[in-house]
DNA sequence: TGTACATCAGTGAACGCGCGTTCACTGATGTAC
DNA sequence: TGTACATCAGTGAACGCGCGTTCACTGATGTAC
């Protein structure tokens, strides 16, 4: 039990976890350092033994969520196990999994515009797992005609970014689920990278 | 002038101009109703001669980004001349534009979160553009391994809406500019479709 | 094992602030004569 | 053209609320002897 009696057990992660709770139903903007206090059963002011403020404990959600995202990405990739093809395709998978799993994480780290120097960079080691699977399965390209790698890791990336924000909530339903079309969706541009059969 | 003294010339559209600058710089959650009301240089209370709130103000706002978005689209279309695929393109090429140039709308329509009917169904109308256009391109493409039109059309609608999200804003610097990424990586997805030749 | 004490995590009251919204009002504008 | 009047867009004061943050405090915990 984290509660016993006056001191609580672990403060500073249960107010995490209050805030990914309130981030992942009212979106980044709609947390409050008050909510996240009451979430945990404790007085709004107890946060600031902690925390240096609201905005202190928004920048730790989204660091955890860049290491999680980062570790579940290199999970994905493998090394490039069994092939760079099949390796490529399951981090795709992983990136709208981890967008699922963890919508208050997901919306802290893309969605809350934080221009937070640690932020940053959990966020660059994150992409050059992404960007490391490109360039091992570009090494499959003829080199006069590879495009960058850092190129084509960010189509796969805002192809991915869009579909989460676009077809995974509200707003524009789409007749197919998230999952199928963002796999067709990389199947189709891997093969106009030549990286897959013409034919289908 | 439309400020003639005690009345104001036009302050229903004057306040949605407010929103749409403070929208544009701090996202639809950082507009007020007050701050909207002092840029449009009158009381917050002369909002609700026009407006039931804050939230109709914001409604009014994303339905007026929707007609625009929705003519624009229409209009980069041209009802696909010169070709098919050139219209298509040029589609992809008017959505990051109009992502540019009216920053204030796109936000209020893609970021807001607004559950509105009225929105929804604009947002309804520009989405058949786009899907008419990926249905008259898709008329190139062999019956048999023709995929759905509207999934080809969510697939661009999902890159074009995760490169203004991704690369057009603070957050992840892409070493590319965003026109040459996603006319890029429309580019690839097309030649993927069959609808380029394979040979760059 | 028992007691005295330092530490410090969390309390509770208070603050100033800006928010959205309401209300009775006022005075500029346009119209009727 | 001039005057009386109805309309109604915008005012200004007020409200209750929840916010982030501060402060002196209190009492549970762990440690020294």
């Amino acid at each position: 039990m984290p509660r016993q009696g006056y001191h609580h057990g672990n403060l500073r992660q249960a107010l995490v976890d209050a805030a990914l709770g309130l981030i992942a139903e009212k979106g980044p903007q709609g947390f409050t350092l008050s909510e996240a206090a009451k979430a945990a059963e404790v007085t709004p002011a107890a946060v600031y033994r902690h925390f240096a403020g609201r905005d202190e404990l928004l920048v730790e959600v989204a660091r955890q969520g860049y290491d999680i995202f980062g570790a579940l990405m290199e999970y994905a990739f493998d090394d490039g196990k069994p092939s760079a093809l099949a390796a490529f395709e399951s981090v795709g998978r992983a990136y709208l999994a981890f967008a699922r799993k963890y919508p208050g994480h997901y919306k802290a780290m893309f969605e809350s515009g934080l221009p937070h120097a640690d932020v940053a960079m959990a966020a660059q080691k994150a992409n050059e797992v992404l960007e490391r699977a490109a360039a091992r399965l570009s090494e499959h390209i003829p080199p006069e005609k590879r495009p960058p790698a850092a190129m084509f890791s960010a189509h796969i990336w805002a192809m991915s970014h869009g579909v989460v924000e676009l077809f995974t909530r509200g707003g524009a339903r789409s007749p197919f689920p998230a999952e199928d079309l963002l796999e067709a969706g990389i199947g189709i541009y891997l093969r106009g990278l030549g990286l897959l059969p013409p034919d289908v």
